[in-house]
Formats: C-alpha cells, structure tokens, sequence
DNA sequence: CTGAAAGCGCTAACAA
DNA sequence: TTGTTAGCGCTTTCAG
C-alpha cells in the first residue's frame, strides 16, 4: 500500500519539517507562503528546519492543491530560418529576464502553426507573432488561458497584444532620406504576408505622399526577407535605367546583402547609394560602413509581454490592452545627403 | 471544507471521464498511460469521452503521483553577449527540436554563475558550457539531478558531457592552409580562458608541430571573442614587419571583422591573406568572399544532450558517458595556395 | 495564533 | 480485465 520511494533529490516534504520543528504542517505551509500568523517563535523555528533540511515545497504539490501554475509558455512559429534570426533570440532573451524576475517558469514552445498547442498546466502564452498560427491563439483563448501577442498587432480579436511600430518606423526611415535630400527612393519590402513587412511598406508610402513623391512601382522590390531575394533586388535595382539614390530595406540582414552586392558592382556606399535599414541587428555594424537603420525595442517588447500576461494571470479574466512601440532612427554611416552630378 | 473552483480551464478531472464513460478511474488511468489491459469496448468508450469532454490530465497531478518530472532545464550562462551569439539559439534550437520529439518540456534558463540554481521540480538539467557555473553543476550532481553538459568536455567529474573537438578541428583548418603552401600562419584566438578558444589554440598549435612548422608566439593573437579586440588584432596582423600569408581565426564573427580590417587597409581576401574561420555562422556567407571555416555540429550535440539526459533519467542512476563530435572544414572562397612574390 | 482534516487529480498496489 | 483505495505533498477551510 505504501508507496515505495519518491525522488531521491527531493524527499524531505513539509511533513519533516513540520516534525522538525514540532509545529503541524499548516503552520509551516503558512510561514513558507508568507500568509495569516504565525508567532514569531514558531516562524524562526520552521525556518530553521527548512534550512537544516534543504526543504524546497513541491511545485507539483504546490500547483495541484491551489489550482495555479506558474508556468509561462512562450510559443514562437517555427518557420523557416526564424531560428537564424536575431528576432527570436531577443524575444527569447527579453522574455526570459522578466520571467525570472517575476518568478515565472519559462517553457519554450517551437511550434509549427498546424499542430494544436498542447500546452498543458501552463498559466498563460505568449505568442510571438502570429504567423498562420492563429488557430492556435483563439483555441487558447477560448480556453480562457490568459494570451498575449507579441509583435503583431491583432485588432480584430479580444486580446492583448504588444507590437512595434512598423509603419511609423518606417516612414521615419524615408522622412530621413527625404531630409537629405533624396527624392528617388525604393523600397525592398520583407515577406508582406507577415504583418511586420506589410506595415512596413504601408509607412514607406505613406512617407512619399507626405512628402509628395509619387510612389513608383519599379523602385519597391518584393522579397521574402531571404537573403537570395535580396540579392536580385539589390542588383535590379541598382543596374535599373533610372536607379534610386536611396533604398529603405525591410531588414539589416538585407540591408548587409545589398551592401555587399553595391560592392561588388563597384558602387560605395553611401556615395553611390544611401541605404537604411530595419532591425537594428548587431551585424549592422559589421564592416567599414555602420548601418543606419531602425530599431526595435525588441527586449522591451518581449519584457512588456511578460508584464501583461503576468497582469492578465492576476486579474484572473481578459481585460485586453492594446500596445505599440515606437521604432526610432539610429544614423550611422550608410547615408549621405544627396547631390546632383 | 469542497473546495470553491479550480482552474476554469482545465476543470474536468479523470472522475468526470470516468463517470462519463461508466468504468472507475482506474481504467480511464489506465488507456490515458496506455498501460496494463482494458477490453477494447471500454476502452473506445473512455476515448469517446475524452474526446467529448475535451479531457486533459493535470500534469501536475500526473507528476505528484509519479514522483517523476518530464521537465528539462537548458541552463545557459547569461555570460557577456551570449544571446547575441549564433551558438546559444543553435542550441536552443536543437534540444528545443528533441525535447519536442521526446515529449519533454524544456525550461530555459538563463543564469548567472554566481547564484545558486534553484530549479524545483526539474527531472534533469543540460548546462550549456560550464562557465565559471562549475558549483551550480556540481550541486546539481549532490542533489542526484540527472545533468549532462553541452559544449565542455568534463573529464574531472562524473557527469555525460558532449563536446565538439575543438582542437582536432582547429587542426583540420590548420593543415588545410599548410596543404595550400602556407608556412606563416598567425592565430586569432578567441577567450582562452573557455574551453574551446584553448582548445582550438591547442589544436593550431599542433598542427604546427606536426608540420614541423615553428609556433611564433607573435603570430598568436590572444582576445576576447569580441569584435573590437579582433579588430586591434587584425591590425597588428597585417601591418607586422613580417606578416602571416593566413590566419587560423577562433571564431567567424571575428574572422568576419578581419576581413573587414583587411579590405579596409586595401588587402584583397584572398590574395593578400588566407582566413579560416570557425562556427560555421551564417554570416560568414555574406558579402563577396564565403568565409571557409570548420563547422560546429551545434544542433546535432544539442539534440545529443537531450537524448542523453533522457537515458540517465531513464536508466534512474548515474552512468556517465563522454561523447565528442568532431568539426568538419567547410571550404569556401577566403583562402588561395601560397605563392611567393 | 494554531492544528485537524478535507481535498487538489492522478497513479499504483492489491484484491477481485 | 477491472475496481478499490491509499497515498503523492501541499493549501485551505474551519474549529479551536
């Protein structure tokens, strides 16, 4: 009937200490949780007892007695090359401090967006993103697990969401060029089935009406963030007939490739072109000429995340709130004014 | 005394299967762990109502029953820049990959040596690297936590270490060049006090020896991993007296920047100098010259070390194994045979 | 201020 | 093949 051995590594239970230091195991669960009264002789006894006995309370007890778990999940797409990307680890490095800080368990969940999650004894998720992975999110939701998104700015479901502001930054990377005087701007877009790309876009020609330039169709160069598709563009758009004397790119890894490719077809940068890049990845610094670009506050974002989830777990019921970040301009050296010649 | 309401989310128990179905709990136990025998009708019956109830066992409840966990920590050392590194989300990404495929759920740690580990409820624990964190590992050890280290060769404890051959990699990159005709080859080391910036120093050294090739100690170039100490060391490089033909460098984020120092002070890559780097990043693709370097098999030691720590929880007792994975070269364009002029 | 005792949801002897 | 039942270690009434 009795139950042979536990885990070797945790056996002693609040029963020892409550043994130990000769008080019942209520007054040691109340003096572990820092609840109700305890008299000041007992607390010091317990925590003697604990210290003695290297006690750790069961987690698993923990959580099967009241219900709650202190685990957060942190689900991120896994498409292609996201583990390659600066994006991920930021995200990942941003979430795990405000984890810990709080307290918080931190599961990390590669998914692909067609399986359902099943993401069992988690308290709440972050999605990072939402990538064709939106089944995923409204499953939980209607599960009443507490979500957040993640760099994704979602305005047509009841859930909180902490994104970045890709248009807004966008549009202060070609404010930047117009100011230096270019007029003939293109644009290589990322993927724009991501949402990311796509307002990224929308900002660069919300930047040209602005400032009246007509939008021209031959200087916005689609790609799918890849580095190959950068490649093609970089050179259609430079050996164009009419070439663009500044280039908004939807992301520093293509930016870096543009660069390399304006090398090789012996244009320098910034005489020959001026070039602005998205991300603010450390590789931007990478070789003689740094990278201007935006940055993302990726690390708040993901912190932020934390926080909200962390908010929505106490509240006990979705009260949604909706956040944007701003994306601010870091000039480097990749852009000069622009003069006629 | 009935307990108000738990988790509204997960709020149907074994019982509700259980009445639903019409047999004892034990039975719907029993097809949940698909353990012991249960006549097929019943069997469909509890499938039926699981499906129907959307039933999902606590996996607290399952753990404090079992006195077993299916948590897996990934202790990474929150060391200087380390999440900026392509290795950390490498090795995410491979133990992330098999705890997915092991159906284990991985925690991610993110720790500073200093501090104690307090991972509860943890069934074992991979450290990434043991960086200054020996106690946290030893600890662990004590506390008879099944642990397998990634990335450090351990041969002084009893512990399942997986480690890449640094030095027999460094080796390989090393005679590559003296097969190409090189006889002054400097080195760019990473941070000695790692492991594998020794080992990989250690490695070019004897493939120095083996070639009969005297070591100049001012052809090794000591630094930090960090891009600026690189930087100084590539311009010491270049500039000496009497200059090395190629460079063995310990990383290629480094071996990257070298290239950058290079063309900068109007050295062609390869012509003027042969690089080898080490990693195998992505990056080093960029730009006109595809860096040739020795290839770290990251995800699959990753994937390794979760296979192994799952064999120790299973085999329920200590028995350590040591597994090293060599470095494969990867030839590509920043290397050219020695011609003298 | 304290303790007894009833669960939390599940597993695993054991008996049938 | 199945069900009964005693825990797993902790929290939380409730009654002192």
């Amino acid at each position: 009937m009795t139950r042979t051995k536990k885990n070797p590594s945790q056996n002693i239970s609040i029963v020892d200490v409550a043994r130990a230091s000769g008080v019942s195991i209520t007054t040691v669960s109340r003096v572990i949780n820092k609840v109700g009264t305890v008299k000041d002789s007992n607390r010091i006894k317990v925590l003697n007892a604990v210290k003695e006995l290297k006690f750790q309370p069961s987690i698993f007890a923990q959580r099967l007695a009241t219900g709650k778990s202190n685990v957060v999940a942190l689900v991120i797409p896994r498409y292609e090359g996201i583990f390659y990307s600066f994006y991920a680890l930021e995200l990942i490095r941003g979430v795990g401090t405000m984890c810990e800080a709080l307290k918080l368990d931190l599961l990390l969940h590669l998914t692909d967006a067609r399986t359902p999650l099943s993401l069992r004894g988690v308290g709440g998720i972050i999605f990072s993103d939402i990538i064709g992975n939106r089944a995923q999110l409204e499953d939980s939701l209607a599960k009443n697990i507490p979500c957040v998104v993640i760099n994704y700015y979602v305005d047509d479901l009841d859930v909180s969401c902490i994104a970045i502001d890709n248009a807004g930054g966008a549009e202060n990377a070609v404010n930047y060029l117009v100011e230096l005087g270019h007029r003939k701007i293109a644009h290589i877009t990322g993927d724009v089935m991501t949402q990311a790309a796509a307002k990224r876009l929308e900002g660069y020609k919300r930047a040209l009406e602005k400032n009246s330039i007509k939008i021209r169709e031959d200087y916005i160069f689609q790609t799918d963030y890849s580095r190959g598709a950068a490649r093609s563009a970089a050179e259609n758009l430079i050996k164009a007939a009419d070439p663009a004397t500044a280039v908004f790119v939807a992301s520093d890894a293509m930016a870096l490739e543009v660069m390399a490719v304006a090398r090789e077809l012996g244009k320098n940068i910034p005489q020959d072109l001026s070039i602005v890049g998205f991300d603010d990845n450390p590789s931007g610094l990478y070789g003689p000429v740094g990278l201007t670009t935006v940055r993302q506050p990726l690390i708040s974002m993901a912190e932020e995340s934390v926080k909200e989830l962390n908010r929505l777990i106490a509240l006990k019921k979705n009260v949604p709130k909706k956040i944007l970040l701003p994306a601010e301009l870091v000039i480097r050296e990749s852009c000069k004014p622009f003069v006629a010649r």
